[in-house]
DNA sequence: GTCTATAGAAGGATAGAC
DNA sequence: GTCTATCCTTCTATAGAC
């Protein structure tokens, strides 16, 4: 395990992160991937035994970079606006860094849905959802934020987040006329998107009381 | 053009669709294709002359289909709030009866984003923008809806509506603890977004009063 | 129009020299 | 550890019989 060794599969785990978010597995060419790293195919075998294990050693890597993205929000002394923009404006930000990196992970969980269980497992949900209900329960209680609407919520937030970076072609040319750039616009979106979830769920106060 | 040359083409484009679907161009081979509509390889190259153009066949009718999903719309007589309401409902049934078309046609756009301009070339979106905005001056000038904002605002509509079929899985594992089922969450997001959507325009209302 | 057989190319993987 | 050469399978596509 030389200094060099581990250079060249360093090389090589870029070069395959590189080649399988561009192309997804079925699209990726261990060609390609070797000729990215510099390297011939032989070597590719040689340090990852074969394209399955080549492609489930990115995959493993970039979902818990992009999961792990969630947890720092569990940081206390952040009120629950804190905690959006400060959410939105990392998270925006972080996506922006690997532009590719959330339509390639949804895109091979779509393939493979057994796959995202493994990920899963690693993270504590429960947990995650226990600490924020514990941090708000002022919130929960004031926006009239039930279990069951609890999951409506945070795909919403996820999906406002996200959905950008997924339909990124069809965004710019949507935005083309109005000529904002595609930068422009998630500049903006990381304070549009906090205060659009926070009009929305403020707004469940009015509707609530009015019920009564 | 017999009866029957039309029912074999028929056949074939249908185990087509599933297939691409399933698996997208590249996962997808054309003998799964011909095998799925009990036929063989050879007739697919007769009657679509590359796996290319057979695609091409299905990607395009696919994307018309959802595209023409957001025309309806246009209906006058209804408030924005009815026609928010009108959009979540028709939009996530239409996506439940097809649940693999979002992920399919935003997987391919990204692998070939040129694609995307030929089908949105035949989709007026200026008119499309211009008649709601007609329709609804009074709404945009009380929400303070800007024409920066308004990509904004559209793009959060449509991830609400689309990114739960897009992360299925994910979002499964995450309703599993409440015992929820997919289709229990969709059938309450149809009224959740349009509420959620609302809620935040009428907050910005406020926002811009308190600002003046 | 439909089939069988096969060409021809591409891609993943290994053997073996250095 | 790295390379060249090559095997073997898979896949698209075509030829040719019926």
């Amino acid at each position: 395990m030389s200094e060099n060794e581990k250079q060249t599969e360093e090389l090589i785990f870029e070069a395959a992160t590189e080649v399988f978010q561009e192309k997804g597995y079925d699209g990726a060419r261990m060609h390609d991937i070797a000729q990215k790293a510099g390297i011939n195919k032989a070597l590719l075998h040689y340090y990852f035994r074969t394209k399955d294990a080549l492609f489930d050693a990115v995959f493993q890597k970039l979902a818990s970079m992009l999961f792990s993205k969630f947890t720092p929000i569990l940081r206390p002394g952040l009120s629950l606006d804190g905690k959006l923009n400060f959410f939105f404006r990392e998270h925006i930000e972080f996506l922006k860094t690997y532009p590719k990196l959330a339509h390639f992970l949804l895109n091979e969980i779509n393939r493979k849905p057994e796959r995202i269980k493994r990920i899963l497992e690693k993270i504590d949900f429960d947990h995650f959802f226990l600490t924020i209900a514990e941090m708000h329960k002022k919130e929960i209680e004031d926006y009239n934020i039930t279990p069951e609407i609890l999951p409506q919520i945070i795909t919403s937030i996820a999906a406002i987040s996200i959905f950008p970076f997924i339909a990124r072609p069809i965004v710019e040319v949507a935005l083309e006329k109005s000529g904002v750039s595609f930068n422009e616009y998630l500049e903006k979106r990381k304070e549009f998107a906090p205060d659009f979830v926070i009009g929305a769920l403020k707004s469940r106060k009015k509707t609530k009381k009015s019920n009564l």
